[in-house]
RNA sequence: GCUCCGGUGGUGUAGUCCGGCCAAUCAUAUUGCCCUCUCGAGGCGAUGACCUGGGUUCGAAUCCCAGCCGGAGCACCA
């Protein structure tokens, strides 16, 4: 009995039970952990990525994860961008609305979007609020020597001034009259924590590089991370947070603003690195940017750059990304994605109903083309060989075949065309032998994909790889920009343009 | 140097909090056979892991200590 013939079955005889089994598995389905105090409907998250360029493979495991998250606690999710460097992390404009694409990709919509940008005088009032409160000083040190004082757990000169006096600089540093590395407002922590991180850390820096977002071009006083983070969590009513072990400290530092606002910090999770293998190209935003302006790589879609859109071009559905990112749980230590978990996922998805097609490859040793004599005038093979109704293709063999080259037997020795039969490889020829496919079970006869020689479509296909480019049969020119196929004995792949060039992008497997 | 994390098969993960039901789960990977006119799909099987050393205990992947290894922070980056 197959699968579906045991739950029909089953159906019958115990709908409930069925019911039972659907819910075990939806449930054994999910991989993530539970939130810490988390309840039903009550979740927020956020995911603060910088919009300093679009989207490699590992920032999608954050839209995955929050994603997921927000469905499986029925909660809702922020898309904030923290873009509050314009000089170092400058933002790229393109890029906010990039990521938002790719988040939708991956099937997922932000209830809300926020840019940190365009939130600067929430940030300065807050600061205000803190130094009421005498939880920040304004500190002319230059970074060298305050981190020297900091080392040695010893306060700055400026950690007593007075309020008002506070008050003056930060408001000078707010209307720009200090240069970049002059004046900083600084978070009073504990400068004897035994945890040098923590001590007394920059809440707000002066930068001279305009944003280049023209509604924040003004702006030359502008908070860090961990500030505007802080505050903003707090603010927009996030509950859990997920980030980085490289943000381990954050929390710890932010909490001290948290206290002096009498805040309750959200739940934290951190989580390791991710690291994938298969590519050449390293997994960072400036690596990539770098390869692409000098001409490595054609762009963020190109298939040999761990990108987002390079996935997207290539056919992978966003689901079988989140799959493979909630796979990898929520562990501490850092984790290797094997891409051929994705890939698996995503044959998963589309196996079934991606129609077949033949693809000669002109690789190495090249095509080898043979005339054909005896059999059939057209091979008939199924569009889908787990679903005959879907029909299927006729191709003509009357001008002969093109087969690889690793696919040409021997003189004198026989293969089997898909589709069309048995032949003998004579000195320059195929000759017909017969339409027994007992031949391929019995005497090991290689089954094998061919195209016509004559009426065929010349076509690129693209790979992480590099490119191949080959002949595909003629149906194939039915099928247009976004349709998949599989090419048997290939790969699966999508077709991407077919207009002076015929192109397609290699998915896998 | 100071301060935090973490170490289960090739990869990811379950189990660790509350020790026994764990000669360790599931997925992926690799692989064998069956099926199939694909090297896809499907079916059945195989391979392969608790970092090391002590301790506590009748019993430790799980608790304690030490070591080793790895990661992260100590930025006017995010």
């Amino acid at each position: 009995m197959s699968h579906e013939q045991r739950r029909e079955r089953l159906d019958e005889l115990a709908p409930e039970r069925l019911e039972e089994i659907d819910a075990e598995e939806e449930e054994d389905d999910q991989a993530l952990p539970d939130l810490p105090n988390a309840e039903e409907g009550e979740v927020r998250m956020r995911v603060a990525p910088n919009p300093n360029g679009p989207w490699h493979i590992g920032h999608a495991r954050m839209a995955a994860v929050v994603g997921t998250y927000k469905e499986l606690y029925d909660g809702s999710f922020i898309c904030r961008f923290d873009d509050t460097d314009p000089e170092t992390k400058r933002p790229d404009l393109d890029a906010y609305e990039q990521i938002l694409d790719a988040i939708e990709y991956l099937g997922f919509e932000p209830d809300e979007v926020l840019k940190a940008s365009d939130r600067l005088e929430t940030y300065y009032d807050h600061a205000r609020d803190l130094i009421d409160a005498g939880g920040a000083y304004t500190c002319s040190c230059s970074g060298d020597d305050f981190s020297e004082l900091k080392n040695a757990g010893e306060a700055c000169p400026h950690r007593d001034k007075d309020t008002e006096t506070v008050h003056e600089e930060f408001t000078e540093m707010i209307e720009g009259e200090y240069s970049s590395g002059e004046m900083v407002l600084r978070v009073k922590t504990d400068i004897e924590h035994k945890n040098p991180a923590l001590r007394d850390w920059v809440g707000f820096r002066m930068i001279d590089t305009p944003h280049p977002r023209e509604e924040a071009a003004e702006y030359r006083c502008w908070p860090m991370l961990d500030f505007q983070s802080g505050v903003d969590d707090h603010l927009t009513g996030v509950t859990h947070i997920i980030r980085g072990i490289d943000l381990q400290d954050s929390a710890k530092r932010q909490q001290f603003v948290y206290d002096y606002f009498d805040w309750e910090y959200p739940e934290v999770i951190h989580w390791g690195h991710v690291e994938i293998d298969e590519y050449d190209v390293p997994m960072s935003t400036s690596t990539i940017s770098e390869l692409i302006e000098d001409g490595e790589l054609d762009g963020w879609d190109d298939p040999r750059a761990p990108t987002i859109e390079s996935l997207r071009r290539r056919g992978i559905r966003g689901e079988a990304i989140v799959e493979a990112m909630t796979e990898l749980g929520m562990s501490t230590s850092n984790v290797d994605l094997a891409m051929s978990s994705v890939y698996a996922n995503n044959r998963e998805l589309i196996d079934d109903e991606t129609d077949r097609a033949f693809f000669v490859r002109e690789e190495d040793g090249g095509a080898v083309e043979k005339s054909l004599s005896g059999g059939p005038a057209t091979a008939s093979v199924p569009i889908h060989p787990d679903h005959e109704d879907r029909g299927t293709r006729e191709i003509p063999t009357d001008d002969g075949v093109l087969v690889e080259s690793d696919d040409l037997p021997p003189t004198g020795e026989r293969v089997w065309l898909k589709g069309f039969g048995c032949v003998r490889h004579t000195e320059d020829r195929f000759e017909y032998t017969g339409d027994d496919l007992d031949v391929t079970r019995e005497e090991d006869v290689d089954i094998v994909h061919w195209v016509p020689a004559g009426e065929n479509v010349s076509l690129r296909l693209r790979t992480p790889d590099g490119d191949v480019s080959g002949y595909a049969e003629p149906g194939v020119s039915g099928y247009g920009p976004d349709d998949r196929l599989q090419f048997e004995r290939v790969g699966f792949v999508r077709i991407d343009a077919v207009d002076e060039e015929r192109v397609a992008y290699y998915t896998h497997s």
